[in-house]
This record gives structure tokens, C-alpha cells and sequence, in this order.
DNA sequence: AGTCATTCTGTTACCGATAACACCGCGATT
DNA sequence: AATCGCGGTGTTATCGGTAACAGAATGACT
């Protein structure tokens, strides 16, 4: 592999010039930069990552923390983490994915963390490196996640515009600021189109919104929709329809939330809200990059709209 | 962060003797290692992982290849990569994680691959570093799986012990050495006991099992048992055993294969061979780490047993 | 012309670890 | 007693980068 020394003496200058190129291309007189430039091309050099690092003293690694139980988790992560993965990728950078398993050993130059919970907030804090977290939170931490006000919005704007009648909305039962934004957006829009709001909130998992359906059935009148705040509540609740042999989407409709895998899973297809969760990784990634480089300054937040995806659960 | 020398300043010997105490404890007598170890734990010495790796050429890094469309993939490789992170942290490791989209860029001391098919064989012999292939192969290169063979003859056993007459066979309709190790535990066990195997490959997902089974729904008497090479083709059966308001478990069996996730989100919950994939991550870290330090010595097969988990698709 | 600031490039030392070699002391060998 | 061998330890140079400083060249100003 072609080190800096290589490409120095291709281009006739100093290590120290060739650095700069890369690193503060601005002290470099364009003739010079040309001739750097041409020199890597032609070694085809690529910056050792380890030296770098200890130069630096830094660790070009950040860890990942998934606080969530996996066997929870749908493909939803692997998304994720090819999105972070990719991103830092093209800086040099490397990932370490923490789980509840193994505590944190090794060091790193920031975090990212998805699957948080109020609970965890001693827990962030206590990372003494700039950290990203995946998920919205009221902590003060910088995130990245979907507008999911905006997302429940839409969707219960859309089962109006369909001429659903009843449009009852099943949450996820933890108090996390994703689940009020999403329970929000359905209210608003409600009470802006002049209808009652009908919540039920439930455990994410199929089949408690299945025995919600069957326990409540007779409480759902032909013509209702059942906005459901994940996908998986959403199956459950196809499930249980079916079994009373209703008809979707013509009597009953479906839509679910997160577009990840379940939804293609589910037949048939389910209406869903679908995020894009690679994007968001590497937007994850980008930030914390920066607040690295950027001495930990925080960086804000940052929303991604969803995509309202017709499967066959809609009229 | 406590380095090299601080600790050989504690314990009043060299950064050489320190590094051998790590490295080779065998040149080190007995008194000057306790020493050291007496140092290393009251500075709390954790080694610099870039340090190292520059001075020992190495990058500390393990590319994992995943080949396979993310959206036909379970949570399954969150488990993988779990088991194998874990591992790699261990020995101050870390992981990158290259898809279809992103080339490989960077460097690395050694590569997983998972999700292969036949036509990589080129790309997989390309790989100019220590390699281990995560999924049975013929290309002679090291590998960790399921003993797919023994986990479907497995299956099998159960499903002629339970009593199940006619005993389906549904394979993943792909030319590979896992599928046909799965058909062959099955086929093996069927002759052994007189009994006619009865084979169908379909392309691996619910919506096709669904539709054979619709398709082919007078040739399964009641007492059939359909053993699947995914739970992903299990789903689709048991919807569709359900349209016909068949009796799972009386009337027909059904056994997955997989045991990810699939497997609870079906209701009933699906039979299944569950598969240890976090640990045969982790025995994938292992073995390429052992590959990079024996310069890529083979390291040969190895072979996970599944576990039979008892679901609601069978007596 | 001489001084000075400015802009650019090169030199040196260092990040934290390791391999190769030098060296020291001791018992065994003659 | 002198030499040899060898296990055990320290010294030096090195991996590939970067910051801090030094030095050279250029133009502006008095």
C-alpha cells in the first residue's frame, strides 16, 4: 500500500505537504495540490486509518448502542446499520456495536444510540463522547429520527380522504415522546375534521392487537380504519379481521407504521407509513462526524419525512 | 488514557518487557509479570488498538460482506452481527460492514461473507485476505453453519413420530449446498423409514407457499405435515391451511426452519429449527481472527446443531 | 535599500505499540 | 579460571501520519 512517504516523493515534496493536501488544502499552493492530487491518483493511496488515529488521538471508531432486545427487533436494524455503516465508511471510520450484552470496553470518538427509553437517559449521559441519538427524545440530545407527527397526520388524513368512517388509532403503550408525536398527529388532523378520537393503547405486539380486535369487536362498525402505530400491531389486527371474516379493505381498513418488513410480510400487503431508515442512518453517522470534528458542539435535530406506501389493506 | 509506558513506569521495568507480558508471557518470568499485571490493573491499561495496529501492520479491522438484498433478509443478521461484534470486540476488533451499494474501500486484516451464491465464487476467490465464509460451501473455504443436513433429518424423526401420514417436503428453490443438504436430512430419513419422499422447491417467500398450497390443495389429506426450508415458507402455508380452514395442529402439521423471528410472528406460533445464530457469529470472529494470526491457515468446518422449538403447527 | 509581515514549505518530534538486536548475568563445559 | 550458551531484559528504530516550529521567499512599507 502507497503511504504519504510515496506519494511525497512521487510529487517532489515534503510528507508534510502531501498532509496538508489532505487535511487543510487551503495552505497549499494550487500548483502543488495538482501535483499531490496527480500523485495519489497514480499510487492510488488511501490514507492508513491506524496511523491516522494514533496521530490524532483519536480511535476513527464509533459505537454503536442498541439498547432495544433484539428478538423485538425487525430488520430494522440492518437498515440502519448499512446506512451508518456505508457513511462512515467513506470517512475512514469503523463501527463497534454495543448490546446489552457486552458492556462498553474499548474506546471510541462518539455514539450513536438507538432504542432509548426514558430509563436510559443516567445511562447517555454518563457517554463522555459526542453522541447521536436514533429516536426522538425531550433530553436535549441531538437526533435524527422520522417526523412522526407529521407521518400519523398524513395517514389519518388519507383514511378521511378515503371515506373511512371510524378511524380508531392503536398506539404502543410506553410513554416515549415517538409514541405521544404519533398519537398527536392522529388527534390533530381528528379534531380539524371535526371527529372524535378513538385511542387504544397496546403492548408492539401482534398479538395483543389481535385479542384487542376480538375482544372489541363488536365496538367496530363497518367502515372504520385502524391506524396502527407499527407495523405489527398492524398484522395482528389484519389477522383477527380476517378471522371474522371481514372484508378488507372494502369494510375494514389497515394502516400500519414503519415499512421495514412486516408489511410486505403481511397479506395481504399492509398500507404503511414507510421510513427511511438507511438514509437515517447515514444522517446519523454524518452528525456525529461532525460533532467529532467539531469538538462535541451540538448539532441540532434532524426530521425525515415517511413515505405513505399503498399495500392492499386500503381502499 | 493510560498507555505502554505509564504502566512499565509503575511497575519499574520497560515498555518491551510490558508489551511481552501481553504478547509473549511466556519470556517474562513469573515475579516481573505479576508486577506488571499489579500495574495494568490499578492504571485501568486498556491497549491503544491503533497503535497497535500500525506497528504490527494490521488494521484491526474485519470486513463483513453481506451479499444477500437486505429486504428479503430477517432480523437474522442482526443476531449474526451481534454474535460477531461481540466477538471481535474482545480482541479490539472492530467491523465494517460493506453491502452491494459500497464497494469495498479501505483496508482490512479479514473478511466474513455471508449470503453467498454460486456466481460469487469469483468474487470470494478475489478477496486477497483471510476469508470465512459464514453458510456451507463447495469451494473449499472455511466455513460456520447449521448442520442443515441433521437439523431437517431431525425434523423429520419428530414429524413421523407424531404420527403426521404424508410428510411434504418444501425446499427453497435455489441450487446451493444448504438446500440441498436440508432436502437431503429429509429424503435421508424418509427412505429409512419406507416412507415416499415428496419434494417441492419454491422461491423463498410466503406469498408462493401460499399459492402452492391453494394450487395444490386436493393432493394434502388431512394428517400432512409440511416441512419447510424457511419459516418465511411456512407462513405462507399456514395462511393458507387456514383459508381452508384446515386444523393446524390436528389435521396438518407445519415446521419451519430458521427460528428468527418469522417463527413468533405467526399465529400459531410456528415449529421451527431454531438456528444459534449469534453464537455461530461469534465462531465466525474467531476462526478469521485465528486466520489473520496463522497468516490464513484453513481452519475447516464447523457445524452448529439446531435446536427443535416446539410451536402451535404441530401435535 | 533595509526592515517587516506574510505566505508557503520543510524539519523535527511525537502519538503508542512492536520486532530486531544488544546486552547482562549466571550456570555449565572444558 | 576462561569460555560458551542461553534465558531474561532493555535499547533502538519503525509503523504512517500530524502539530508545532523553523526557515525561505516574496512583496509592502518606511
Amino acid at each position: 500500500m502507497a503511504t504519504l512517504n510515496d506519494v511525497a516523493k512521487k510529487a517532489n515534496v515534503s510528507k508534510m505537504t502531501v498532509s496538508r493536501v489532505i487535511n487543510h488544502p487551503e495552505q497549499v499552493t494550487d500548483e502543488l495540490k495538482e501535483l499531490v492530487y496527480e500523485a495519489m491518483r497514480e499510487l492510488n493511496y488511501r490514507p492508513n486509518a491506524a496511523a491516522k488515529a494514533l496521530a490524532n488521538n483519536r480511535t476513527q471508531i464509533i459505537k454503536l448502542l442498541i439498547l432495544e432486545e433484539m428478538d423485538t427487533t425487525e430488520p430494522y436494524y440492518m437498515f440502519l446499520l448499512t446506512g451508518i455503516a456505508n457513511e462512515l465508511d467513506k470517512h475512514a471510520y469503523s463501527l463497534q456495536l454495543l448490546t446489552h450484552q457486552n458492556v462498553q470496553i474499548g474506546d471510541s470518538d462518539g455514539f450513536i444510540v438507538c432504542g432509548m427509553r426514558q430509563e436510559d437517559e443516567e445511562l447517555i449521559k454518563s457517554l463522555d463522547k459526542p453522541t447521536v441519538l436514533f429516536g426522538q427524545n425531550e433530553m436535549g440530545i441531538d437526533f435524527v429520527d422520522s417526523n412522526n407527527e407529521e407521518s400519523m397526520a398524513k395517514a389519518t388524513e388519507y383514511a378521511i380522504e378515503k371515506g373511512y368512517e371510524k378511524i380508531v388509532y392503536l398506539g404502543i403503550d410506553v410513554d416515549e415522546p415517538f409514541a405521544r408525536s404519533r398519537e398527536k398527529g392522529y388527534t390533530t388532523v381528528m379534531s380539524n375534521h371535526g371527529k372524535e378520537p378513538c385511542i387504544f393503547n397496546l403492548e408492539n405486539r401482534s398479538r395483543y392487537s389481535a385479542a384487542f380486535i376480538r375482544d372489541n369487536w363488536d365496538k367496530f362498525p363497518a367502515n372504520t380504519l385502524f391506524l396502527c402505530a407499527s407495523d405489527r400491531l398492524g398484522l395482528g389486527v389484519i389477522r383477527e379481521i380476517k378471522e371474522h371474516d371481514g372484508d378488507i379493505p372494502g369494510d375494514y381498513g389497515v394502516i400500519g407504521h414503519d415499512g421495514v418488513f412486516l408489511d410486505q410480510i403481511a397479506y395481504p400487503n399492509l398500507t404503511t407509513l414507510k421510513q427511511s431508515i438507511t438514509e437515517m442512518g447515514a444522517a446519523c453517522a454524518r452528525m456525529v462526524l461532525k460533532k467529532v470534528n467539531e469538538n462535541g458542539k451540538p448539532q441540532g435535530d434532524q426530521l425525515f419525512e415517511t413515505e405513505l406506501k399503498l399495500g392492499g389493506t386500503t381502499r
